[in-house]
DNA sequence: TAACATAATGTTAGCGCTAACATCGCGTCA
DNA sequence: TGACGCGATGTTAGCGCTAACATTATGTTA
């Protein structure tokens, strides 16, 4: 008895022999059909499926030295944002080669590094990591991965690569000014979780409110607590405890505006004539609830969508015409913002 | 100039040479530093660093015969419910030598099957898949895949392998019977996208509707449309519309309940006095509402969790001492089905 | 000190696939 | 008719790693 054997699933070996043929025959009637004549092609078909011969991926990945693997790390799998970006990406690969490799980095700059430490491992053919916050290890890391890199869900100055997203800042002084025009007077910042992007935002609103003539630091209120409706609904019932003055608030995200709305329904506070509430994102619920809710309409499926694209065309040797992409964003006004003055 | 030369990464033999060593020693220093000298793995450490050397995971993979992957096949990425048990498998699975590979069916068998294929084409060391209704093939395939295959959600009799979960079915009842307990008389079924989980928490319903003498054929209202906020507002509009009798719904899931909620205040319907509702599943927001919404709590990243540690412990080499896991529920009653009578 | 256990390291031969080159058969055209 | 082109198929040698066995150094026991 000399040496291993593999595990007990049919090689292609197999399938050649079986259909009287060379491997690398029927290497390329897997890959690329038309490199093979019809007889040939029928019988290869044949042995695969009496065989139920799988390729195995990681010798296909080994001696090609490539895996098809796209690597995607996102900062949560719950939240609503990603999940919609996730399912866009998804979606796109689908039909294709490529195979989505996904890492939850939970918002810590260290484990990003890890899972890109981990994925560049796996050579992958192209990367995408949200948000443009990555350490300089991480940065040096993937410039010298060798593979397109798209960065989702905002866009800056200086991409590792690629880009597809919005400028936060942007979006949060166009609810600052919502706010703003609407008449509101003393209008707050409610913020959970404060991730990069948050911040952003929060800058955003800022600007907005200097501008506006309305800033008062000490109606931005902030936690590290992640977000959530219950949250919202607290950080409310706070907020006007210590500011009984307050008259709209900007949230974060639409998880803290529905609490909000919730909080201010539960202390009989009128939306929107009492209290003024704007979220962000936009997600299905705001235009359903009752009153309905003013948020900042962002494309998340469509950020998924362009960073499949852009690699895609990357990787079938195309230059596209631009490297970073703005989906922009669109205020959604609806009843929470829209008090008769 | 002979024959190909891989990717310009650093391989094992570039830090055997830089150390001084033989491959294998440095295969044994970065697998299990415990079977090499201190004064060696010191010197491979540095010759590591040096390089920056990341192990290429294919060939490891294809020369050992095992993939260190873990295949999850869910239907849905944007519902919170996978999300919750997904982020549990990947912080379970996240500091060990495992990788997550993350597959969406899109409630499809087809598509399941197609995924199943390929996950087992990379020689998974386990997979997890959501429900008990794959169709015969995928059965067939995962029951030779020769790995631990753990079905996750929902419990049944007849497992692949291993199953986390609870009865949909008693859930679903649990729920008919509470609104019966609270004196409702014409109780409704709302639901949406029906799926098979979905399906059997409609029967244990109807089965609590007959034995407590109160089914009506005619108060079962579902669609194949996926579910959201927007199409439970819809619902129990339409719903209300034919039978204007309506006083209870059970909604397939805490979406269509919140919809269900905010119709009711859309159309001054007092909840829970001229309307009860239940929803499924008690996510975050079901407390924070107002009023708060009665529902079926399940423990999402507990069946996660249970599913990453059966897992691991017959990779192991143990075994478990149950192979099926209830994770049972909890019915959360809240302001919503609390009517005085 | 011979005999043997044990730990540390090395040698060799694959894992299953595909790149690169080689060959074969057949039609085309001068 | 023979040189040539071209598509279809085959042969060979790795891709980078690790299992299995081999060897060497070191300690342990009678």
């Amino acid at each position: 008895m000399r040496k291993r054997r593999g595990a007990g699933r049919p090689t292609i070996s197999d399938v050649a022999e079986k259909a009287g043929v060379s491997t690398i025959t029927v290497s390329r009637a897997l890959r690329d059909p038309s490199k093979v004549s019809d007889h040939l092609r029928r019988k290869i078909d044949n042995a695969v499926k009496k065989l139920n011969y799988v390729p195995h991926s990681h010798a296909s990945a080994l001696a090609s030295t490539r895996s098809n693997n796209i690597g995607v790390i996102v900062p949560s799998l719950t939240n609503n944002v990603f999940a919609d970006t996730l399912r866009a990406i998804y979606d796109a690969f689908d039909q294709s080669i490529y195979q989505v490799q996904l890492g939850n980095s939970r918002y810590a700059a260290k484990e990003e590094e890890r899972l890109v430490r981990t994925f560049l491992g796996q050579g992958p053919s192209a990367m995408i990591i949200a948000g443009t916050d990555q350490t300089d290890v991480t940065r040096g890391l993937l410039e010298q991965a060798g593979c397109p890199v798209v960065q989702i869900m905002e866009i800056g100055d200086d991409p590792l690569d690629m880009m597809v997203g919005f400028s936060h800042f942007e979006g949060g002084r166009a609810a600052g000014v919502h706010l703003v025009q609407k008449g509101y007077k003393r209008i707050g910042f409610l913020g959970a979780r404060m991730d990069p992007r948050s911040r952003r935002r929060m800058e955003g609103f800022k600007a907005a409110m200097q501008s506006g003539g309305r800033y008062d630091p000490d109606l931005i209120m902030t936690t590290s607590d992640s977000s959530s409706v219950t949250l919202g609904a607290e950080m409310i019932r706070e907020f006007r405890a210590r500011r009984p003055d307050l008259d709209a608030v900007f949230c974060n995200n639409d998880d803290l505006a529905l609490g909000a709305l919730f909080g201010c329904q539960k202390a009989g506070i009128s939306v929107p004539d009492e209290m003024g509430i704007i979220g962000f994102n936009d997600l299905e619920m705001m235009a359903a609830s009752y009153p309905s809710l003013t948020s900042i309409r962002t494309d998340r499926y469509a950020i998924g969508t362009h960073a499949a694209s852009l690699i895609q065309s990357v990787l079938g040797g195309e230059t596209p015409d631009q490297k970073i992409i703005d989906v922009g964003f669109e205020l959604q006004q609806r009843e929470s913002t829209s008090r008769v003055r």
